[in-house]
DNA sequence: TGTACATCAGTGAACGCGCGTTCACTGATGTAC
DNA sequence: TGTACATCAGTGAACGCGCGTTCACTGATGTAC
């Protein structure tokens, strides 16, 4: 009969990292607290740490599903879209809709600042290097003279002005710019950045 | 002999702030609390409340400063440069060193998210409106046919995009890149976003 | 100029709360014979 | 198949710490006469 142990011990992991997911999408960053956590998924505190060292790993979790979701949607938009222009404003309306629809998990990303010693971990590494990548890709189709490095710099940022405007958008800071406006003020972007360069 | 008792308030107020403004600079906002203020400034915690009703106040009042001090090197750089492009070009670039050589000043601005219930300062608002001010002249000098509202969003989005690259870099995330090289990408964020457009 | 009282600046121990983390314990499951 | 012991999942009260906030108190300054 051996297998019932290891089978309650999946269980109870699986049934804590989506409480944990549903908390931080339902009510943010803040409300991630390992009570709210056992408490949600049916368990006491106890078991929660026989799963996870410490809260900062259960974020960590969270966080990397997140990544995965918010990756998955933007591989999609470009496989939706024919042009490389049309490519890269696919995938910055789709990170602008994530963070929207996502909010909480969207917001959980960055505002998880850890504790100092801990690295960032792995996964988030691959997945931010995966997201260059998509968006290196449609840069080096645009402008095949760029070297490696100057794909690298002008990938992030491409990256960092796009996600500025997301979290200007975010905070509200566009104030009274409907929706359609502000994707078109997006597009935009993304068409300036990757008009040919005046020198 | 009246005027002692104010005399001795006014000072105990500045000196409060002094003590938050170079915690702030030296340690960041984690370490900004009140008994590390109380004894940086040479008085008990009780003293600190009589002068700030409570540390959100405080830390408000220290992030005006920054601003100040921020718009004030945001405007000598615009007024020592000549064309639209350079003075753009010159606002990026100071904030970009404003933020790296005053981090956990900037950082502050950034990390310090009120409690939900007070609202953004006015003075902070203002100082928000001053800079998106310097922006908008200098786009509507390049683009004189760009109407008020649009003018309002195109401001907001250079600075978003220039935000996100100096958020970026404070973060490491232009990794292997020189100071040098990151200027040079910052101009050319500057540039590509001042060309004429494509439509 | 002096006296009596009121008001103010400043003190710091103590309170309170949130919240992560620990650990001795219980009952179920697994193992050895 | 049964018994005895070991191991594991799960419990939740209690601990500990950080830190904002309060408040009764002290001594200096101001005021009224």
């Amino acid at each position: 009969m051996a297998g019932i142990q290891e089978a309650k011990r999946l269980e109870t992991g699986r049934r804590v990292l989506e409480a944990a997911v549903t908390l931080m999408q339902e009510e943010g960053l803040q409300a991630l607290q390992i009570r709210a956590i056992a408490n949600k998924a049916g368990y006491s505190v106890g078991s929660v740490y026989k799963h996870y060292p410490d809260i900062d790993k259960l974020i960590i979790a969270v966080n990397s599903i997140t990544l995965e979701g918010m990756m998955e949607r933007l591989s999609n938009a470009v496989a939706k879209a024919d042009t490389p222009l049309d490519r890269l404003k696919a995938l910055a309306r789709t990170y602008l809709h994530f963070a929207k629809d996502q909010s909480n998990l969207w917001r959980g990303l960055f505002e998880h600042h850890l504790a100092g010693n801990d690295e960032i971990p792995k996964e988030h590494k691959q997945q931010n290097v995966a997201l260059l990548t998509l968006i290196g890709k449609e840069l080096a189709e645009l402008n095949p003279s760029l070297d490696s490095d100057s794909l690298a710099t002008r990938s992030r940022t491409c990256f960092a002005a796009v996600h500025g405007m997301v979290t200007f958008s975010m905070e509200g800071r566009f104030v009274g710019l409907s929706g359609e406006m502000l994707e078109k003020e997006l597009d935009f972007l993304v068409e300036q950045l990757v008009l040919p360069s005046q020198q």
